[in-house]
DNA sequence: CTATCCTACAACCAAATGGTTGTAGATCAG
DNA sequence: CTGATCTACAACCATTTGGTTGTAGGATAG
């Protein structure tokens, strides 16, 4: 029951390339926009104050983000969003807030019980006592 | 009431900074961490193959992201989750849901009336008819 | 006091990012 | 066929990012 939250099953750089995708605020307009209709590339273009090449970069990174797919119509290439990626980008997000809660419920229970010194499951190792404190465990 | 999902409030720059401090797995890792229980920032820097000045940047990133606070005790520099902005983000996710199944309702209403032409307000705008279609109005 | 530990910060470097212009291939209109 | 449009991609550039090492200052242990 303790692997449970992490369900999610998504690799770093799935997650890297997700985030990143979020992390322009051109980026985060496109998707808005193609989540609401459908845009060519050059559609897209023609709403931001920058270059053609520059709006098809954008799109190329929430494409290998999986957050929107590309599709050919005639000379046009169609930008529509992909809601898979987008509810992986929430439900990672989620699971930090069950971490956080699971968290908030350990204190309680800790609070609760208040004294019972129970070995080597408390909730040390996090605060680095001194030395020799597990290294690089978590990479 | 079309105003109202976007509630958050939240500036491009906060935003970016919010997602570009997600985009990569040690400081994924260090929120992670930090949400459990309280690392020093050496704590936290034993913990990675890298030196504790880049371990420190990492730190410095999700600071301005708002995503951890430090305080200071003693020598050491205590890193603890700020849940707020773990908030904001899973909400901007949430947004665009909300969108995404609003235009599912929406297709669904059209789907419905089928051929009622209502002018002025159709889903059109989306596709880029050819010329002269709203520039910069977005940016 | 002295040595050690934790932190902060500057300087540097390679690679990635976000933008540009230019060239070239498809597709559509006339 | 010809011209206009839409796309793809290469080459280039400035800035940011993610890492390093080195130096220096404040807090703690002995």
């Amino acid at each position: 029951m303790v692997v449970d939250q992490l369900r999610t099953q998504l690799s770093d750089d799935e997650l890297d390339r997700l985030f990143q995708a979020f992390a322009d605020a051109t980026r985060r307009d496109i998707v808005r926009r193609v989540t609401v209709g459908e845009y060519s590339v050059s559609g897209l273009a023609a709403l931001y104050a920058m270059s053609f090449a520059a709006v098809q970069k954008h799109v190329a990174v929430l494409e290998r983000a999986s957050l929107v797919s590309k599709e050919k119509r005639g000379r046009e290439q169609i930008v529509r969003a992909n809601h898979d990626g987008l509810q992986r980008a929430r439900r990672l997000l989620d699971d930090y807030e069950v971490i956080w809660r699971q968290r908030a419920d350990r204190i309680a229970d800790l609070l609760a019980e208040s004294a019972a010194p129970e070995p080597g499951e408390t909730q040390a190792g996090a605060r680095t006592t001194n030395k020799s404190q597990g290294q690089a465990e978590g990479n």
